[in-house]
DNA sequence: TTGTATGCGTTATCAG
DNA sequence: CTGATAACGCATACAA
């Protein structure tokens, strides 16, 4: 028996139901289909229940659209990411993706390709499509935040993750990389290592700025004094992390330790060490931040920071719905700090004959 | 001098200037307005500046809901994806997002968990939301297509990608694997390998099926009698790669190199030789399938198959978008077929003296 | 070239 | 508890 049958309009192939159809055919009012649907209060039990069992016989599917668009406010989430690769920003929005489904919302994603114009332009669509609130991790040619400004004129949360800048007055979930490169430092002094490099990112990204203070903090409370030359400005790359140890090889008193402020840095570093016959970690120990998949395959396995993405997405929604709920009370902006955690392995073992610290990499992609 | 002078309805904060505002402020009809903003033919040239003008002025933002309400279509499409995770999927996805984001859309995400339930919520959710089309990866568990029949009900454009199932009236973007299981196990070949083992996935996957057929075949054409001791089931974890290979090197003949259908399955597989005292590729070659960013780090590095991932991604929104252009032209489902590429490397020159095909992974994340 | 009127599907405000 | 009606913001058929 087919659903289309007494209606007067025919579930035409395009269409799909809609309240007035139900109401038609209970011979009741768009209201009562309306209340029964939403679960009001005031609707006797027995017309909900006919309701209930009509919307579903004909399968009725709400309109979003135009429930957002007379509510002003839709089930929609924004994310701008500079990119959806590599490891962390899919992992970020993994995360996040699973919070907001829980919480009855889809998310929207755009890529700014690192260029603040089309994160602008992201911005724009992300307003323009209503959605309910805004989740930005910055490009890294964003220099201000002014842009943003639509954004809390027009009374919607936003909350910023990992890429951030230095304004105390906006939502945001950051890592402590402060933390991550004082652990790891920390780690390699108790290895016994006493002349540590860093190779360092790119200074005015807050994160990398904060991995290099922690990075002194430990040496300083090591009684270990910094020493210019063992600290070198990288953009991150393997390459360039192969030409920073090729440096670093060169000098008169060569380091024991290098901590990089990433993984492929860092792994750029250990194979130049491999390359001109130090052995890692006996040699020079190595250690990177990021905790990428390929740590725990390259010879020997990388010591690394683990930046909890998965716990940065959930927790970004989680804020970002908080501050929803909240609408416009508590104002003060909140600063959610995740704990990194150092993942020790091979290559940082210097003391200890290289002990073992194995991790499988995820399961098999498609 | 602030956007907010003349106008009867200040713009408060949460509320943004609409057409009606811009019509009432120029003193003409909102229909003008629209068609100024929507470049419409029969509109003077000197009233379109006017409002166009106006609009910068108070940063005018069209409501999309509103728009696709009237419209009838939005200009969202729908992605579902088992899980946002691993190189695959986001780089499919990254490649989907940026051919939307050209042609004017945006995407929403959904993530199936690999569980049919979940794509069939993920589906209504999307459905809900008025997408323009819909694009689809398979969950594992997901058996068939029936409850895609909504979409089409609806006459919106449906594509799948990657994870199909045997239904030839259908639209789908994937990957020659055939012609990847061919080509590896040829090229094997062609290094002088004799007793070539295959590690299969599950079989009950197309993919999975379609690499051993290519396998297959190139052991046809090259004369080399199939062996069933040398093809083992997998579920393509690292853990059974291993376990395999303990097998295969275990047999009083064993072979002389692996063709897998998945690269941690190969990672596995060739870890677990060189624990046995065997040198990859001198003693036994290995060759995956998927490109892994690991592939460039393992020792020796990885040969395997490229999917293109990103490729892919834009293919299938390019097919979508014709399909939506057609708007009911052209019925015939299309399949893009997208050719692999083999990408050789240490662990499958077994002939030659491990030639070099390195290749970096690619920039830092975060 | 411009304006008038109506409807997309839903929800909120009233009144019964 | 239920119903009639208006409104969200935009786009279109039709009239001027």
């Amino acid at each position: 028996m087919a659903p289309r049958k007494k209606s007067s309009a025919p579930a035409a192939a395009g269409s799909s139901v809609s309240m007035a159809d139900l109401a038609r055919e209970l011979g009741v009012s768009m209201t009562t289909i309306s209340r029964a649907l939403s679960d009001h209060h005031s609707i006797g039990p027995a017309m909900k229940q006919k309701v209930l069992k009509l919307a579903k016989k004909y399968n009725y599917q709400p309109n979003r659209l135009a429930s957002a668009l007379r509510k002003g406010k839709s089930q929609l989430l924004g994310i701008i990411v500079p990119y959806i690769e590599g490891r962390f920003f899919p992992s970020v929005v993994h995360g996040m993706e699973t919070a907001a489904r829980r919480a009855g919302y889809n998310v929207i994603i755009c890529q700014s390709n690192e260029d603040v114009a089309q994160e602008q332009h992201n911005l724009d669509a992300l307003l323009s499509a209503q959605v309910a609130g805004i989740l930005v991790s910055l490009s890294r040619t964003t220099l201000d935040l002014q842009h943003f400004e639509k954004v809390r004129s027009r009374g919607l949360p936003l909350v910023l993750f990992d890429r951030v800048l230095d304004d105390a007055d906006i939502n945001a979930v950051v890592l402590n990389d402060y933390e991550g490169g004082y652990l790891s430092t920390r780690h390699l002094i108790e290895q016994g290592c006493r002349r540590i490099a860093h190779l360092a990112g790119p200074q005015h990204l807050t994160i990398y700025k904060n991995r290099r203070q922690g990075y002194l903090s430990a040496l300083r409370e090591a009684g270990l004094p910094p020493d210019d030359a063992l600290i070198l400005d990288t953009d991150m790359t393997q390459d360039q992390g192969a030409a920073a140890m090729r440096q670093l090889l060169a000098l008169p008193e060569p380091p024991d330790a290098v901590f990089a402020a990433g993984d492929y840095c860092a792994l750029g570093a250990m194979l130049e060490a491999q390359r001109q016959g130090r052995r890692v970690p006996q040699d020079v120990a190595v250690a990177g931040f990021s905790n990428e998949g390929f740590t725990v395959i390259s010879q020997p396995n990388l010591t690394s920071v683990d930046q909890r993405c998965e716990e940065m997405g959930q927790a970004a929604v989680r804020l970002l719905l908080e501050v929803l709920q909240a609408d416009g009370a508590a104002f003060g902006a909140r600063q959610v700090v995740l704990r990194p955690e150092l993942i020790v392995r091979d290559s940082s073992l210097h003391a200890t004959k290289a002990g073992k610290a194995a991790r499988k990499p995820r399961a098999a992609a498609s």
